[in-house]
DNA sequence: ATACTCTTTTTGACTAATCAAAAACCACCT
DNA sequence: AGGTGGTTTTTGATTAGTCAAAAAGAGTAT
């Protein structure tokens, strides 16, 4: 049974590759930093994941996960989102609260329990942040989206998902009414001034900068 | 912020101290029982407590609770209890199965959370099996119940609490519907045989030996 | 009071996870 | 090739929690 930390650990390298397509590892650096611990403790753990078998690792050469460290890895993700619906939908708990809380349940909930949860909520697909739910075998399937900045002017989106989990940033989203599930227009979108416009029904329209608007990820005008 | 090792000894000891009112203190050779380590292990661990002021202990003395320590050791047992109500009643898992459930969550809840899963509940006073949960300040009250056992011939009782959270014993209760809010006649006391046999309703009465009836507690024929 | 038994404490060792700081390495730029 | 800057690894220490086994102490019976 591998312990919490490792589960943080595997989850974060996940992540870390999810967001950063490109490269084919996560480096110590990297992984340090999201961990919030030391280079050198980096180093031990991703030695002492691959010999676990979690990983594939090699001196200098960062970390990517086999396909037992992603299941794994998935497992996780399934819990943490899993509590994170159940926290909004069961307990009316505010969805830019409940990561931090799901944060330390999703490594002590039994898979009874879980599967319980999954069962009371219908199966869903998405958590209120509008991340993909692994099923239960740990495939995910996640809708095609496209960040807010690459909208054209005019164009009619559907908010789908918030990319960022932090608080400050969620309660933004709210205040705007722009959480995943809500139709809005773009009004503006300037490259150059790396700012965008957009509003929702006949609230008064926002402006924000290029940043935050790539962390707001929308289906297009029509499929 | 104790760590969940010593949240588990702290709510150990309490249970303990309120198992056998008679003794003083909890022995090295007791709390190593029921925690499951070696007697050394509990020696290092009750002059860790004492350390941290969580309880009072002298070499060969064993431990007590101080007050800062009782004060812990009921916030876990509100959160286990409070827990085992919200899966029961919550998600429909059985209760016989909610124990070790809660034995993880418990650590892992944080205190917003908990404030409202007790507020979802309606602050219930007790728990599936009959315990008395402590309310937010920690104050624990518990109506004056007698064991079964104690029980005259013939009386009219209300089952109130069980005191084995022991899945198969569950399983043994539920079987004969001696749920804690149950009401059964004591058909029989049969003191020297240390035998008893109870009939819930209309359904076949069920007899059982003294150590099974003692865990099962009971309001009296009237108060 | 003496011996015997049971409990408790001590000692030494181990694992997981961490840090600080030194050392080694890699990649790139003249 | 040589140096430089940034990354990675190594080393040595620390803390929490544990065990096994030896040593010490307490209590009881003769």
């Amino acid at each position: 049974m591998p312990s919490s930390t490792v589960e943080n650990y595997l989850k974060r390298i996940y992540l870390e590759e999810q967001a950063a397509p490109g490269a084919a590892v996560v480096s110590m650096k990297n992984l340090a930093g999201v961990m919030g611990v030391t280079p050198g403790t980096a180093t031990s753990m991703a030695k002492s994941l691959a010999d676990s078998r979690f990983v594939a690792y090699e001196p200098y050469g960062g970390v990517k996960l086999t396909a037992r460290g992603r299941t794994l890895a998935l497992r996780i993700l399934r819990r943490h989102r899993l509590i994170e619906c159940f926290l909004v939908d069961a307990l009316g708990l505010d969805w830019s609260e409940v990561h931090e809380e799901a944060e330390s349940l999703e490594h002590a909930i039994s898979d009874k329990l879980l599967d319980r949860i999954d069962e009371f909520l219908g199966f869903p697909s998405v958590d209120p942040h509008g991340d993909p739910i692994p099923n239960a075998k740990g495939a995910i399937r996640q809708a095609a989206l496209t960040p807010l900045t690459e909208a054209e002017e005019g164009a009619e989106v559907r908010v789908a998902r918030i990319l960022d989990q932090d608080e400050d940033f969620l309660r933004f989203v709210d205040r705007h009414h722009l959480r995943p599930g809500t139709r809005a227009r773009v009004l503006v979108n300037d490259r150059a001034a790396e700012a965008l416009t957009i509003q929702t029904g006949k609230l008064p329209a926002v402006t924000m900068g290029r940043t935050a608007a790539a962390k707001i990820m929308v289906e297009g005008p029509r499929p």
